[in-house]
DNA sequence: ATGGTGATGACCT
DNA sequence: GGTCATCACCATA
């Protein structure tokens, strides 16, 4: 966690569209340094929740309560948010005091895999399809690094070595509120045929798990 | 006291 | 393997 990966990563959170941010996530690789050892997974499913003007986003209107305020901090700011006992990773995107973000919702593991089926006590796909289920897998079961900021903390993100998707999905985001007006907007952008995705069909997966040769 | 951006296991095919 | 009802967790109010 350079000072150098810290701008980096900065930069890749700002000055673009929230979606287009959320896409460029797919199959780079998110990293956390946990207390047994160095997890990691190639990300393979984000949403994009695009603040005052989406319906299903917490900053919908310009709400903002102390839970929601990690959301106005600076572009690669960590806003954990804990639902159905679980915990959920997302990242700030744009300047401060535009509260969008990217919700990370699975990925393909890459490092720490014996480190995850200890956390999950589950194997293979199971072990990081679902945005609980990653977070679970990498062993963060607390709020700690909330506010935090991406690679000035345990989590960190690798920009210089990637996967690139041969086809990248999109669809309607999950479990969000369905009274609003921004609930069927394709903001859901995932690895297409990846199986570590949530949801994905077995029958649905493809060969190299949808990454380029 | 409340409710939500999930996950599980039972049951069916 | 796929579908669905049910679960209880914890942060916030």
């Amino acid at each position: 966690m350079t000072d150098n990966s810290i701008k980096a990563v900065k930069a890749f959170f700002d000055d673009r569209p929230t979606e287009v941010i959320a896409a460029d996530c797919l199959g780079r690789k998110l990293i956390y340094d946990g207390p047994k050892g160095t997890v990691a997974a190639y990300i393979v499913e984000a949403e994009a929740y695009l603040g005052e003007q989406d319906s299903t986003a917490h900053a919908y209107q310009g709400r903002r309560t102390s839970s929601v305020e990690p959301l106005y901090g600076q572009p690669g700011t960590v806003y954990i948010y804990s639902i159905h006992g679980r915990y959920l990773f997302d990242v700030v995107t744009q300047r401060k005091d535009v509260p969008q973000g990217i919700l990370i919702r699975a990925g393909e593991p890459c490092a720490g895999i014996e480190i995850m089926e200890q956390n999950r006590s589950k194997h293979g796909v199971n072990l990081t399809n679902g945005p609980g289920k990653l977070m679970e897998a990498f062993g963060i079961h607390d709020m700690k690094m909330n506010q935090l900021f991406v690679n000035a903390c345990p989590i960190r993100m690798d920009l210089d070595h990637r996967l690139i998707p041969s086809q990248v999905a999109t669809g309607a985001r999950i479990g969000v509120n369905q009274s609003g007006p921004s609930a069927q907007l394709p903001l859901r952008f995932y690895v297409a045929g990846n199986p570590y995705v949530s949801g994905m069909l077995k029958r649905n997966t493809l060969a190299n798990n949808g990454w380029q040769k």
